[in-house]
DNA sequence: TCCTTTTCTCGTCACACTGACGATAATCCA
DNA sequence: TGGATTATCGTCAGTGTGACGAGAAAAGGA
């Protein structure tokens, strides 16, 4: 039996919220082809290795941190003959959402890596689709899921939680109502008994995620029909 | 560079309703391995050809039938080493629903070809796994888009469109309720004007698929903890 | 024809959830 | 000490939903 030969990679949608704004991790390429430009994160996957082990290996080399929290989930498959010069390359895509982190550290075939925030980049290869692709499944899975925790260190505010929505949907919340919600959708975040200190404003008790896989009810964006 | 090089497949999910039951398309294998044993349609992806192109292709040849109505989009891709004797073969599996057809059409490659009612077959490969992720799938996106539709042939009733939910979820649903729910939400269906004859009971009312691309509000499950 | 059965369609009611917003609590800072 | 700031709790009207009653419109049999 003979069939057609691939090369396989992948490449990462890495999510975090910085300053109240959702910012992706880009490198610039620092190989041929597309040399110089910003891409998504990614790699060849190896020999003898497992399509998750192998955005996770990415993931670590690329921001040196691969510890508690965060999520990391397959985003999907792009194969479109002549997406990559090179040859017959299919990327898996992965999405990763992790809590504001140091700054990057640039891989091994990277010139340089760094947070952007997400909008209109000119990235290499078809990366601005699977971008914006990582961006909408982000969007969603915060309505259904606990996954804005995952944004969040292990121990943080509702006011934090509420800003990981406000920054990944692009619009305000009600402090009031988000926080009735927060607090009585079981399963999303269980109380520490602690509190912040020196901080303005009244402290603020801290939480850590609930054991919940799904909200329910889910937390809805206001208009969205895409 | 040099990069391992892989196989690359598509795998269908190919999902009907039949007598009120969830069906799912299987094949008898032709060809080693897995000589005899059922598995989910699919093939390898030409050295020219779009992955849902290629997803496309493999579902006419299995069908017979990619005509109007029915629904296709990626699922995942699942590239385990030695989820394939033959080599490193990463698949690229998509999610196929379509209404009620006549019996399919062995392929080139396959013994036989029939609509299995969902339940616990012991597929080829890793097919077990992609099924139950495909019909995990389909449960969820029916409570959000108004791809029940798609599993409808270009008109139908409100009680078929129900029967669709029930069959999908495993679950019964009060019919006056999800009446209501149907018809009152903006954009999942619109009423034709024609009404079904010679059937027991009340005619019906026929309806087709509305334009929206998601449901607002959405259908729930009742309890889904997954 | 008349009655029963079947299924569709419309209504009602209580309850839960949500958005809008007021009010109070607890801290920091000048 | 007083003001600014933020967190937390309450209230209330509007909306959506589950449970259920009841009428409408056909087929089929006595």
């Amino acid at each position: 039996m003979s069939y057609p030969v691939f090369a396989v990679t992948v490449d990462l949608v890495v999510l975090t919220v910085r300053d109240g704004e959702l910012n992706v991790l880009l490198v610039q390429r620092g190989l041929k082809p597309h040399l110089g430009r910003w891409a998504l994160p990614g790699g060849f996957v190896h020999a003898d290795e497992d399509l998750t082990s192998a955005a996770r290996r990415e993931l670590g080399e690329e921001t040196g941190l691969e510890g508690p929290g965060g999520h990391l989930e397959q985003l999907g498959s792009y194969g479109d003959p002549g997406r990559d010069p090179r040859g017959r390359v299919v990327t898996v895509a992965y999405l990763a959402l992790l809590p504001d982190l140091p700054t990057p550290i640039a891989g091994t075939d990277a010139a340089e890596a760094a947070w952007k925030p997400i909008g209109a980049h000119g990235l290499a290869f078809d990366h601005d689709r699977i971008l914006a692709d990582g961006i909408e499944r982000a969007r969603s899975k915060l309505e259904y899921t606990p996954l804005a925790t995952a944004f969040c260190p292990p121990e943080f505010t509702i006011a934090a939680l509420r800003q990981v929505y406000e920054a990944v949907w692009g619009e305000k919340i009600d402090p009031r109502n988000f926080h009735r919600k927060a607090t009585t959708t079981p399963g999303f975040i269980e109380p520490t008994g602690r509190s912040t200190e020196g901080e303005p404003g009244r402290p603020a008790r801290l939480y850590r995620r609930g054991d919940a896989a799904l909200l329910n009810p889910p937390i809805l964006r206001r208009n969205h029909d895409g």
